[in-house]
DNA sequence: CTTATAATTCGCCAATTGGCAAAATATGAG
DNA sequence: CTCATATTTTGCCAATTGGCGAATTATAAG
């Protein structure tokens, strides 16, 4: 019961579903793509991070000073999560506030990446 | 947005999860036997019910002086609500919490009840 | 009409949650 | 080592939420 009121608690909050869209779109994102997304605060992203992964929701690796995190989605994901991913998918794929984020997110991630990540990302005229 | 939102902060709370699938086994209850069930005071379960049925979990039926509620998965419900409601009762039907709900409502509702509804039902020595 | 019961609405309070800034941690670059 | 960047952790505040009791509404019974 806990881990799966951890997993509704992961999914009722607007900015942390938009992150779950964004990752089924790019399959995965690093943590400063996913600020600049969001337009919060570091350490508030790192704490919807937090959440979505504790919820089994997410997995993150690390590469050098980046996180990448991607959906829970492999084949050792609990069935539970992989239908709660499908589940949320299919109800808000084509909402408004979703599509907007795809947008943003194809401007972002057409900048190469492994050069530079995020400080001169986006919204960068200087 | 919203609508999906309304969904997932509806079942982001146990005593409405609690609340789903007593009505998953029962498939009707009266607002009187869920108080009993939850044991919490009738004006928190008339809020819990409120919002689980702005979310389209739930439809409620009136007789009499009763309000019997239950699970909106008839023909006409939105198919996200209905993939909510079978992702729920997959997810947690045999966890102990429902498993002691579903004794009790079994106790509970073998009073028959168009007689008298709850004021009697349960817990009662007097 | 008056009384009693079921349920909801309202007003309030405590607990939780989402947000930010600042400090701490980790890692690559010079 | 020192500096810069990415992320997380910590501490704090405002907003939301879950809870109760009291008042209100609705309906059946006397």
């Amino acid at each position: 019961m806990l881990q799966f009121m951890n997993l509704t608690k992961a999914l009722s909050d607007e900015n942390r579903v938009r992150i779950m869209l964004a990752l089924s779109t790019a399959g995965e994102l690093c943590v400063c793509h996913i600020n600049d997304l969001l337009s919060l605060a570091p350490s508030t992203v790192s704490k919807h991070l937090f959440l979505l992964k504790n919820a089994r929701l997410l997995t993150a690796r690390k590469d050098g000073r980046w996180m990448y995190y991607r959906l829970n989605n492999g084949p050792d994901a609990p069935a539970v999560v992989v239908e709660a991913l499908a589940w949320i998918i299919k109800a808000i794929a084509d909402d408004p506030v979703i599509e907007a984020d795809r947008q943003r997110l194809k401007d972002m991630t057409s900048i190469p990446m492994p050069s530079v990540c995020c400080s001169s990302s986006l919204g960068g005229v200087a």
